[in-house]
RNA sequence: GCGGGAAUAGCUCAGUUGGUAGAGCAUAACCUUGCCAAGGUUAGGGUCGGGGGUUCGAGUCUCCUUUCCCGCUCCA
């Protein structure tokens, strides 16, 4: 059992190679570890997971406004954040009561100021010891080594090495925005509760990365900050777990293979009062995919600690100033395309009992939307078939193909999930003994359902079945 | 970080006691076929992950190294 799931990722990894979706990254110079590059339809499908999150919590929302923001910002930033300074120390565990204290500090209380000074991780690790260092809350002496846990890549500003300042790649969208809030509030004329959204790349330098696109050091974020009014945060948090859970069937994804797991207090991090992570179950067991948390005022208020700067919000109506709360949704790109990839991932067994793999994407997402096929090759069904195809390719991707047999064909579309396939027989043009019709078969995928349409009216029975309006 | 396994064509793999590489699928061309893949003919594609050693000769034996996979550990 636990075999044949792995064999599922694995199988999917080999197909998304085999069919230019996702290439191993760097692969001509051996590989670089849980890199992986898009390749032709891995990055339409990724273009349109973007898109269609673009246009749900942004474009189509009165409330909500875009970003982006840079990925180098100024170290204090995340000085602010806490990202650098309480977690690029060294940190120990008591592996008794779980207590995670700063070995550094512990030795320094015992040992008096500057007791660690330029010493190495190894080091302190035998001062640890040998001063017999016990545990601040339970008196055991039994400590994990200590470790780093500074997540962030480091590089410098300035074309000397050594001589710059040094500066990190951001490890989440989200303070970019925060940063930012008061350019927003101030300019934009938005008024609490508005949220700003923003996509884009993240670096965490992960201890243990994998599982394909799962947990990858460069990763491309959808992240949205909202901001409402202090008391407000309960009901908005839960408004946006509802949301995004009901976006994920939108895009259709299915129900059962989601679930929401509510973060316990001891698991909460030093921001939230409240997060639950959206999970899905992967072929390799469930696993986190949105996390929704409520992170209080715990940014806004650092940043105007640190920087100095009042990010009070200026309620003009009710004429109070106040620092909002936030609830952020935090989504990860690859994430969602690697649910979309194993959602629509499915092994069909053909009439002699062989298996083939196939995708079952939403048409919204497929990386291709139409196959246009000639049934055969005659010169006047493969002109009329182009003419299609043309006219088609300006509205969305399609593909046109037509060597080998017609099955063969739709077989090769089903491999990369394209929804629709359009057929131009003899009946189209009016040869071989057929009446003039001027109908095509368009073959729709999931359902296997075939319809007979006007060939001047393919295009518009597409967009509606690619692009359906929202009610 | 520890242990185990693996690396041969785009993919999945075979390769005997050591004798300088094969298959199927995929791809391309031509033929055939007329609505759900694998009928024919032909072609392209591999310094067998990399480096050293043993040997007349290494895909095969040996050492080192890189990468990947599985399990444990870890994951603000």
């Amino acid at each position: 059992m636990a075999k044949k799931v792995q064999d599922a990722l694995k199988d999917l990894v080999s197909l998304c190679k085999r069919r230019g979706i996702i290439f191993p990254g760097s692969e001509i110079y051996d590989g670089l570890a849980n890199t992986w590059d898009y390749g032709p339809y891995g990055v339409e499908l990724k273009r349109n997971i973007k898109d269609l999150w673009w246009k749900k919590f942004v474009a189509s929302r009165s409330d909500i406004v875009g970003l982006d923001s840079s990925i180098l910002l100024n170290p204090k930033v995340w000085e602010a954040s806490g990202h650098v300074g309480s977690f690029s120390d060294p940190l120990v565990d008591c592996k008794v009561c779980k207590e995670r204290a700063r070995a550094d500090h512990l030795l320094e209380e015992k040992l008096g100021a500057g007791a660690v000074a330029g010493k190495n991780f190894t080091e302190i690790a035998a001062m640890m010891r040998e001063n017999a260092i016990q545990c601040p809350k339970c008196g055991s002496k039994d400590w994990t080594e200590p470790r780093s846990f500074n997540l962030m890549f480091k590089t410098e500003i300035g074309v000397v090495e050594g001589t710059g300042n040094q500066v990190y790649l951001r490890p989440e969208t989200a303070q970019g925005i925060f940063i930012n809030f008061k350019n927003i509030a101030d300019n934009c004329r938005q008024k609490i509760p508005f949220g700003v959204g923003q996509i884009g790349k993240s670096f965490r330098n992960e201890i243990t990365p994998g599982n394909f696109i799962f947990r990858t050091r460069e990763f491309e974020q959808m992240e949205m900050e909202f901001f409402c009014k202090p008391g407000t945060e309960q009901e908005w948090y839960k408004y946006w777990k509802d949301f995004c859970m009901e976006w994920l069937s939108e895009i259709g994804i299915r129900k059962e293979k989601l679930r929401i797991r509510e973060h316990s207090k001891e698991e909460l991090s030093h921001y939230s009062n409240g997060t639950s992570d959206i999970e899905y179950e992967f072929p390799f067991g469930w696993g986190e995919l949105w996390g929704v948390a409520s992170r209080t005022n715990f940014d806004l208020t650092q940043h105007i600690e640190h920087s100095k700067v009042d990010l009070r919000y200026h309620d003009k109506i009710a004429n109070e100033k106040y620092i909002p709360f936030v609830i952020e949704p935090a989504l990860g790109v690859d994430r969602l395309l690697l649910v979309m990839l194993c959602d629509a991932y499915d092994i069909e067994k053909t009439e002699n009992g062989e298996d083939r793999a196939v995708f079952h994407f939403h048409p919204t997402v497929a990386p291709v939307k139409a196959a246009i096929l000639p049934l055969s090759k005659d010169d006047e069904l493969m002109s009329v078939a182009e003419n299609l195809y043309k006219q088609l390719l300006k509205r969305f991707p399609v593909e046109y193909d037509e060597t080998q047999s017609i099955g063969k064909r739709y077989r090769r579309q089903d491999e990369i999930g394209t929804p629709y396939c359009v057929t131009i027989d003899f009946g189209t043009i009016g040869k071989d003994g057929e009446d003039k019709r001027g109908l095509v078969t368009i073959r729709e995928r999931d359902s296997m359902k075939q319809d007979i349409v006007k060939i001047e009216n393919v295009e518009s029975y597409l967009m509606e079945k690619i692009y359906p309006t929202q009610p």
